[in-house]
DNA sequence: GACTGCCATCCTACCAGAAGGTAGGTAGAG
DNA sequence: CTCTACCTACCTTCTGGTAGGATGGCAGTC
């Protein structure tokens, strides 16, 4: 039923978990064509040139991201633990090897030398994300469930700032643990005890 | 007096700009060859390869940062102007092209592809600002100039990873302001208002 | 069912250029 | 005479990418 054969996608979970590890200049067909157990020109096949895979790698974590968040609100409608959520989201990526790092932040850092197309893509995303937490804490304020020191948009570049540089962090200590012990008196912060008893 | 000739330091200071726009892997010694106006072989004569490079490139912005940072200590004993100091001295670099990332946070993005021996000097560098965020704050919270939320560890991570993460947004975004829009309520959030009255 | 053409997938074999790096030489300063 | 700084020329390996062929499944048609 699949439109899109299982070798495309191992071709995209391998450029992904292989960008989490080093960035775009970080690896080549060759690193992925071992991986997979296929050949370099195979590769070609499926994604003409490396900006076609990085686009649509990026284009394709943006959807998922997208969905998650939609998820997130259907079935949770309480703004902290909304953004508890997301947050324990990534702190459980970082814990298992699986994925120690959002694409997205990490592909933002080498932007300047990025392929056009996918800078596009990856600048959407944070503009998307920061969309997402801007309602969530607008929504929290409104409710009073939020005590904002600044505008819900300034928060939420805060918010979003913080949980990149607490991926960094993790990463260079080597520890992951650095993420939760940044992250978590991030919500704390955001919703202070006295709030924490609902209405 | 210099015990080096300028032209290493050209290549030191090529390497760096090379390496804020696009990391370790963003850059080739062709490049640097290009700029600086010498033959890709005369730069192996200074630095004998890559990593030697950009070993020494980090080691020396190490320095810098902890000269400049001892530099802040001397010059200004209240720990909410210190940090004040170190977070405009970044909004500036960001504001002008000329440093538009600092390149500790950037390779440590690209830590598990990076050489070892450059690797340990992008820790080091995470452990020094740490230690002395900590400091800081400890300091400020002891003289009752801080309100801290957690310890004065946790709101160092904190501290840093908001920093580098605001960086990052700022280039995602094209926009420097993002930079101040994001470290503003930081400092703020440190040491309300109802504490900006020095005893 | 057998024949046929088509298309997707994957292959081998190749290419030009860029990567980091080496060998060996020259010019000038001390 | 030596040492530093730089050069030309070259090497190997990797880079993303191409050309063209083999295989094999799946229509449609007789």
């Amino acid at each position: 039923m699949s439109n899109l054969s299982t070798t495309s996608d191992d071709i995209l979970a391998c450029a992904r978990s292989l960008i989490v590890a080093g960035g775009y200049n970080g690896f080549s067909y060759a690193d992925i064509a071992d991986v997979v157990g296929i050949r370099k020109a195979s590769i070609h096949h499926h994604f003409p040139s490396k900006v076609d895979l990085v686009r649509t790698l990026v284009a394709r974590y943006r959807e998922e991201a997208e969905a998650g968040l939609a998820n997130v609100e259907l079935h949770e409608s309480d703004p902290l633990e909304q953004l508890g959520i997301y947050a324990r989201y990534w702190e459980a990526c970082i814990a298992d090897v699986s994925a120690p790092f959002c694409i997205c932040a990490l592909l933002a850092s080498e932007l300047p030398v990025l392929p056009e197309e996918v800078g596009l893509e990856v600048r959407a995303h944070f503009r998307s994300l920061s969309a997402w937490l801007t309602s969530v804490l607008e929504r929290g304020a409104r409710r009073g469930r939020f005590q904002l020191v600044s505008t819900p948009r300034a928060e939420a570049e805060a918010f979003m700032a913080t949980v990149h540089g607490a991926m960094l962090s993790a990463r260079a200590y080597g520890d992951p643990k650095v993420f939760g012990v940044v992250t978590g008196p991030l919500l704390e912060r955001l919703a202070p005890r006295s709030l924490q008893i609902r209405p």
